[in-house]
RNA sequence: GGGCCUGUAGCGCAGCCUGGAUAGCGCGACAGCCUUCUAAUAAAAUUAGAAGCAAGCUGUAGGUCGCGGGUUCGAAUCCCGUCAGGCUCACCA
């Protein structure tokens, strides 16, 4: 819509009045005008009251063919923009371009890799999992759909003493059976088991760091434990992936670099980098940044997790030379950890430092109460799955009992899905939330079925025309308040995308697309488009079907299916 | 105790970066929203059901934007202080 506001500017040039693009606004109501200038900041240079230089502008200024009314309103000056003019821009993008509407060139084929899910094998994934994997595959979306090449990468935690845990207990209490459940299940399963054995036998806890050890010696016997174990639980986070439409690009496995970061530290401690505390680990003296100091290698000389962070960072950019940014997906609780390691990098002089970015997030809660692993009240990822998807059946069953069984399985879990979808991800990730599934199924209120529903609603009205769309028609037919907000909403879609790349903001994708919906409802209620005239009928058809791709657009973007009915 | 984050209607949230007109949205509450057909009826009113682009829409009520200062012509927005909650300050990840 940038057309308008440099018209504009031009208009008031032209009359000598210099106004930056950027001081334009849109006013808070719609009936005000599409652009409002405010007079204040021209006020001290003109030496007039504000109010004075907005009839000033008035009177001076002329309306043409694009902005086709001015008024001062106190100390405004709001324009008018030509609704036909408006709708000619916006239908010419968006019917032409169809999915590609909305996509924006600022990535320039940049490389940028997101890291998300991060999960550990030896338990399923949980609900915190859910808003991480969201959070990363709305954010690689939009990333693409931006026109920067996407990376989408998992951090595999698959060793470790927890691992160990559910290792012992299976070898002494699983005899050797194979999964009779969700393999990943079925190995969580042990960790629990472990739990409660070694309380009752202490010395469970000598032998699990006793497997570490054999672990770390590379013995046989625990290797091939180790990778049966976690072939099993791959296998299960492959089917939950599946079921939330997450993929990834390339996996890292802990246990392939642990040991590598301590060359890294080696090579900075001769260059005088870091220090030796008394108790001789190796420390990164952070103070010039003002935070904690950080062990960056244990004095026996074993690995901690920012020195694995550290090579793989490296790693990751000598992979990628010409990667732009490399963004990591992972809760608040570490913080302060990324800030380290960003500045241990950067007081290595890796250039690459500043291309990183730590995508923080909050805790999600259930109406039950908080989550907590150790009182055991953690919600598994799959059993919330389901639950959604049992949910949206019982609903679609409700509303079409003669629906095949199929068909009826099909429509729910799409439903279900997008339901738990958009309830994650309009909530701004910096905020902890409350998951409350009996609400984001709803097809009322700020949720995905909603979305769903409206898309549903135009493809019913568009097939009701035997799906036909004029794409001749007469803009200036679109004339009614509603239609104007309508297009102009269309018309904000780009900008909405590139906001979400830049911002790393998922959220405002999801409260662009319910503002959308609702606009499009309105126009929907107090505009008949069937029983419109041929030539308003057209012009409606093509405003609603605009929407609509807009919506699928969008819902794409989120990893959000749509249904032609519902 | 230090650092980071959060505090906006009964509840759930957006807006804050980049200061402007009456602070938006959803849930909940309350009041409403067209036509046709079928049934009950002598008819109408009414009620129930179905279909119609129809799980949607409109309106009303509900606010010390945590509190106190400051900057500014103007502050939910920027600055300082303060209170409350979360996370964090490991040789865990």
């Amino acid at each position: 819509m940038d057309e308008f506001k440099k018209e504009i500017v031009k208009l008031l040039a032209a009359k000598s009045f210099a106004v930056a693009e950027s001081l334009l606004e849109v006013p808070p109501d719609h009936k005000m005008g599409d652009y409002a200038l405010p007079c204040f900041t021209l006020s001290k240079e003109l030496k007039k009251s504000p109010a004075q230089i907005a009839k000033d502008i008035v009177k001076n200024v002329e309306p043409n063919a694009m902005i086709v009314k001015i008024e001062a309103v106190g100390p405004y000056v709001n324009f008018f923009v030509s609704s036909e003019k408006l709708a000619e821009i916006v239908f010419e993008d968006a019917f032409k371009l169809k999915n590609d509407y909305g996509k924006s060139l600022i990535g320039r084929d940049k490389e940028v890799m997101i890291e998300y899910c991060g999960p550990n094998t030896n338990k399923p994934l949980h609900l915190g999992h859910i808003r991480n994997m969201l959070i990363g595959a709305t954010l690689s979306n939009a990333f693409e759909a931006c026109n920067y090449k996407v990376v989408r990468a998992n951090i595999i935690n698959d060793r470790g003493i927890h691992i160990c845990k559910s290792m012992l207990a299976y070898q002494k209490f699983g005899h050797d059976r194979e999964p009779d459940k969700k393999p990943d299940h079925f190995v969580g399963d042990f960790y629990v088991i472990f739990a409660k054995k070694s309380e009752e036998d202490p010395k469970m806890e000598e032998e699990v760091y006793e497997m570490l050890q054999k672990w770390e010696d590379g013995d046989k016997e625990v290797h091939a434990l180790w990778k049966k174990m976690n072939n099993w639980v791959y296998k299960g986070f492959d089917e939950t992936y599946t079921n939330l439409g997450i993929k990834f690009d390339i996996n890292y496995y802990e246990s392939e670099y642990y040991k590598e970061g301590k060359k890294m530290v080696m090579e900075a401690i001769e260059k005088g980098l870091f220090s030796k505390d008394d108790d001789g680990n190796i420390v990164a003296d952070l103070s010039q940044y003002k935070l904690p100091k950080k062990v960056v290698l244990r004095a026996d000389g074993t690995a901690i997790y920012v020195t694995q962070d550290m090579y793989l960072a490296k790693l990751r950019f000598d992979q990628y030379p010409k990667m732009d940014k490399l963004l990591y997906v992972v809760g608040s609780e570490q913080n302060l950890h990324f800030q380290q390691l960003f500045k241990i990098l950067e007081l290595m002089h890796f250039d690459f430092a500043q291309r990183m970015v730590h995508v923080s997030y909050g805790m999600v809660n259930l109406p039950s109460g908080k989550m907590k692993s150790r009182e055991g009240t953690v919600v598994d990822a799959d059993d919330l799955i389901n639950e959604m998807t049992g949910v949206a059946l019982v609903e679609v069953k409700k509303r079409y009992p003669e629906l095949g069984e199929k068909e009826t399985m099909n429509r729910a879990r799409i439903i279900g899905m997008a339901a738990l979808k958009f309830f994650f991800i309009k909530h701004d990730p910096m905020k902890d939330f409350v998951f409350n599934p009996a609400e984001s199924i709803s097809f009322d209120g700020e949720t995905g079925p909603y979305v769903q529903y409206t898309y549903a609603r135009i493809s019913s009205i568009i097939a009701k025309n035997n799906g036909k769309v004029e794409r001749a028609i007469n803009y200036s037919l679109l004339t009614e308040d509603v239609e104007k907000r309508l297009i102009r909403k269309i018309a904000e879609f780009p900008v909405v995308i590139e906001a979400t790349v830049s911002g790393l903001k998922p959220p405002l994708l999801s409260r662009y697309l319910l503002d959308l919906c609702q606009a499009f409802n309105e126009f929907y209620h107090s505009c008949p488009i069937l029983q419109s005239d041929e030539e308003l009928k057209n012009a409606r058809l093509l405003l609603a079907s605009c929407t609509r791709q807009v919506i699928k657009n969008g819902l794409t973007i989120l990893g959000i299916d749509y249904l032609e009915e519902m």
